[in-house]
DNA sequence: GTCCCTGCAAATGGTTTGCAGGCGG
DNA sequence: CCGCCTGCAAACCATTTGCAGGGAC
């Protein structure tokens, strides 16, 4: 069962607590701020990748302002605290890494109601590594996602 | 991604003459005017994604609007004329589609000169199929593109 | 006391759209 | 001739940035 895809909303995925998140702030020499905090508390709360507009939307008015998120995501994902997807809607999306997490996972995207499952495994190494050799490249990534109808919005 | 230096086209894929590809919009009940020509002709050219900016570059100054090549395009996508890719730089980039070509291909994309390399072999079938049965999905498609550091770029 | 960080507002860049006139079928 | 297409300009939307004041360390 190790390959199915999680559970939405379960939030069964470790997440660090705040003091742990912003330890790590202050390790890069980041300063400890209300509006990273918010942030922060905010991330934690999600499951799944929320884009920018959603994240900030989930923060008392006045947290802080929309481009303060902005900055703050360039910042967490500089230091890999979080990591971007792009599910091709011209929306970066964002998810909290744990510790030890690269984040190398993929989506399954309803193209319906935007439901979205986690899929866990990755079996692209060995292709990457081909494509790398094959056209003489280095640092080879890929990005992946999939989509489809989800079950829900299939019997609508 | 930086700029791109296009290198000569090696236009190894066979792409459909141009009263052929008029003939398919008239079939749609679409008219043929002077900017849906200049604008075929000038993807003709192409044999890699090309954003619909360079592509309104490549044409004559006065051949058409910019806003129209948006719109050539969308009609196009419809029709199962053209394929849009996304590189996740929230730029859209087409290709001609050759006649009963589907398009499914990924893109080995250098992200410092951006030069583009078709990777044909696509072996993600099952793993699509699974991943639908396993999560009760239907209609499951996917997008995948790889990223690296071509040789040259390596050298500098 | 530094200078990093923030709010505000304006700028940016890709893409879309409203409108009135023009041309393909 | 009818209605699709087009050019033009303005609107849109996610994202970025300049600036000056304020707070973290």
């Amino acid at each position: 069962m190790g390959s199915l895809a999680r559970k939405p909303d379960s939030l069964e995925r470790y997440q660090a607590d705040l003091p742990h998140l912003t330890q790590k702030l202050r390790r890069g020499s980041r300063k400890i701020t209300g509006p990273r905090q918010a942030i922060l508390e905010a991330l934690r709360r999600q499951s799944h990748p929320v884009s920018i507009k959603e994240l900030f939307d989930t923060l008392t008015q006045g947290d802080c302002d929309l481009a303060t998120v902005y900055r703050a995501m360039h910042l967490l994902e500089g230091m890999s605290m979080v990591k971007r997807f792009d599910f091709g809607d011209r929306v970066a999306r964002f998810e909290l890494l744990s510790d030890g997490d690269d984040g190398h996972h993929h989506h399954l995207v309803c193209t319906q109601c935007a439901e979205v499952v986690e899929i866990s495994d990755c079996s692209m190494q060995e292709q990457e590594a081909q494509i790398a050799t094959r056209n003489g490249f280095t640092h080879v990534t890929h990005k992946l996602e999939f989509f489809g109808i989800c079950s829900a919005c299939r019997a609508l």
